[in-house]
RNA sequence: CGGGGCGUAGCGCAGUCCGGCUAGCGCGCCUGGUUCGGGACCAGGAGGUCGGAGGUUCAAAUCCUCUCGCCCCGACCA
């Protein structure tokens, strides 16, 4: 069926790029690293962009700018942050034909710019608290890069807040997560564990780090949007102070939260299949796609009129619909065509189902000519909200199966090693380790501790790995 | 940076070991016609510094030296 695409259980990898390709989600750039969005991938990105951009600004956070050039000094300023990123910065020398007196480093993440403007903004706890987000391309020089999960340049979205005690931005660390969390669930049709990172795995700077694990569809996790609770490193690093009630100065708490073009590359490789792409409804930039088919002229003004007709009413009830009425290419090819793009459903209308007033359907997620149905014509602007919806339903329940089907449980490192060379997926332990078993477990298995989820079903074990009494469980997984 | 693979038409490749016809094949592209309910068919056509530089030779895609780049697997990361 579809002959250029890889068979997922032959080759994972190679599966997601070719998908990539044949989607013409994306392309690759001259330079190393770097990818180009073509316009189909873009339009997903801004799907998900327009959906975060609206959770955002429904929980009081508004959109500024910060520079993409950051005087170097800045990012030297907190300890732990020079020691995670040095690695991978891109610095600039030159500008305007000299070298320059400072060297500039192309944001890799922008705590350092937005302190040094929130330690001028901030000046007393009426000014708290301040919820700020951005949508940026950052760089950090990459070694391997792949496609969307890890490029040198990406685009995301960072929000920073400012708050007068840690209570405050704990919470709004939280917050942000389970907003994460839910548009994963209902837009991306993504089930994720939310969770709190391990020091190894924490983002430099922060106090604690939290994320959403998803499990792509080869049993790999993927790390898909983080929360950080920054605490005042940064404050103290920057001077950010507010003159509290009694009139003394405090410095501020500050949580920082992302999510970038890497999601793009979650929904491919949890909901793709052999066949290319499959997008939820939510984040398709088509619903639907509707192909007329005739062969007179007669029969083309006929079915093109309905079509158009169809459309027409479609957008009317809020769906994003498409009639693909080109002339040069067959019916057949439309339908691989958009097959690959993973359009969720796609009508056809020809003579014979105009004779019989209906349309023919099929749904992406059910893939075959054996399961194509047919709507009456009176009824499409009805049924195809309510069929979108049940899609969206079904893509989300269908990747909650497969994770739950792909989690188990070792008791000990022993039975972990044993069981994880023929199973993959999420494996859930009791964890009480610290970084020197997390340092072993990846040298020897590759896997890594990807988070302790918030949501805990109670209860007390031993550590699987130094045996120690633990109420918590932690997610073991390889990663991207 | 280590290990592996690859650079020949827009894409995918053969040819390279063992030097020798005018550098080929599939897909795509262009023109015309017939088609159109699961990637249509026929006929004609366009398209190449064989990654780059140097060398060996009567003769180099093919052999030698150097070089550039890409992809995959590992270490770092959203």
């Amino acid at each position: 069926m579809a002959e250029n695409i890889t068979p997922q259980k032959q080759d994972f990898a190679q599966w997601y790029q070719d998908v990539i390709r044949e989607a013409e989600l994306a392309d690759t750039s001259p330079v190393r690293g770097c990818m180009v969005i073509r316009p189909y991938g873009y339009a997903i990105w801004e799907r998900i962009r327009d959906n975060l951009d609206a959770r955002f600004k429904a929980t009081g956070h508004e959109n500024a700018y910060f520079p993409l050039f950051i005087p170097q000094s800045f990012i030297n300023r907190e300890a732990e942050h020079v020691e995670g990123f040095a690695p991978e910065l891109a610095i600039v020398t030159h500008g305007g034909g000299k070298q320059l007196e400072e060297p500039l480093v192309v944001r890799p993440t922008s705590e350092t710019i937005i302190n040094h403007m929130f330690s001028k903004w901030i000046g007393s706890y009426r000014d708290l608290p301040m919820l700020l987000n951005q949508w940026a391309n950052v760089v950090r020089w990459e070694m391997r890069p792949r496609a969307f999960l890890r490029t040198t340049e990406f685009l995301w979205q960072e929000g920073h807040t400012a708050h007068a005690t840690e209570e405050e931005a704990r919470s709004e660390t939280m917050r942000m997560l389970r907003v994460y969390e839910a548009f994963a669930a209902e837009n991306a049709a993504m089930p994720v564990i939310p969770g709190r990172k391990t020091d190894r795995e924490k983002f430099a700077g922060a106090v604690e780090t939290y994320s959403i694990e998803a499990m792509m569809g080869n049993g790999w996790a993927l790390q898909s949007g983080t929360s950080h609770y920054l605490g005042t490193n940064f404050a103290r690093a920057f001077n950010t102070r507010y003159l509290d009630e009694n009139n003394e100065q405090q410095y501020v708490h500050q949580s920082s939260w992302g999510v970038s073009t890497r999601l793009v590359g979650a929904v491919i490789m949890v909901h793709g299949d052999d066949a290319g792409l499959r997008l939820p409804p939510e984040l398709s930039p088509v619903q639907v796609v509707i192909v007329p088919i005739s062969r007179t002229d007669d029969e083309r003004s006929a079915v093109g009129e309905a079509a158009a007709r169809i459309c027409r009413d479609l957008e009317g009830a809020g769906v994003r619909a498409k009639v693909d009425d080109r002339q040069t290419v067959s019916p057949g090819f439309k339908f691989h065509h958009w097959e690959v793009r993973g359009v969720p459903v796609r009508l056809e209308l020809g003579p014979r189902d105009l004779q019989a007033g209906v349309v023919t359907a099929s749904a992406r997620n059910r893939p075959g000519r054996d399961a194509k149905f047919t709507i009456g014509l009176d009824a499409v602007v009805s049924e195809i909200p309510r069929r979108l919806s049940a899609i969206q339903r079904e893509m989300f329940e269908e990747a909650v199966a497969r994770r739950d089907a792909m989690t188990w449980e070792a008791a000990t490192y022993d039975e972990y090693k044993a069981v994880s060379g023929e199973r993959e997926g999420f494996c859930r332990v009791w964890w009480a380790g610290g970084p020197d078993e997390e340092e072993r477990l990846q040298q020897e298995t590759k896997a890594t501790i990807r988070c302790i989820p918030l949501d805990q079903e109670g209860g007390e074990g031993a550590c699987f790995m130094t045996g120690r009494p633990s109420r918590s469980m932690a997610i073991v997984a390889r990663a991207y």
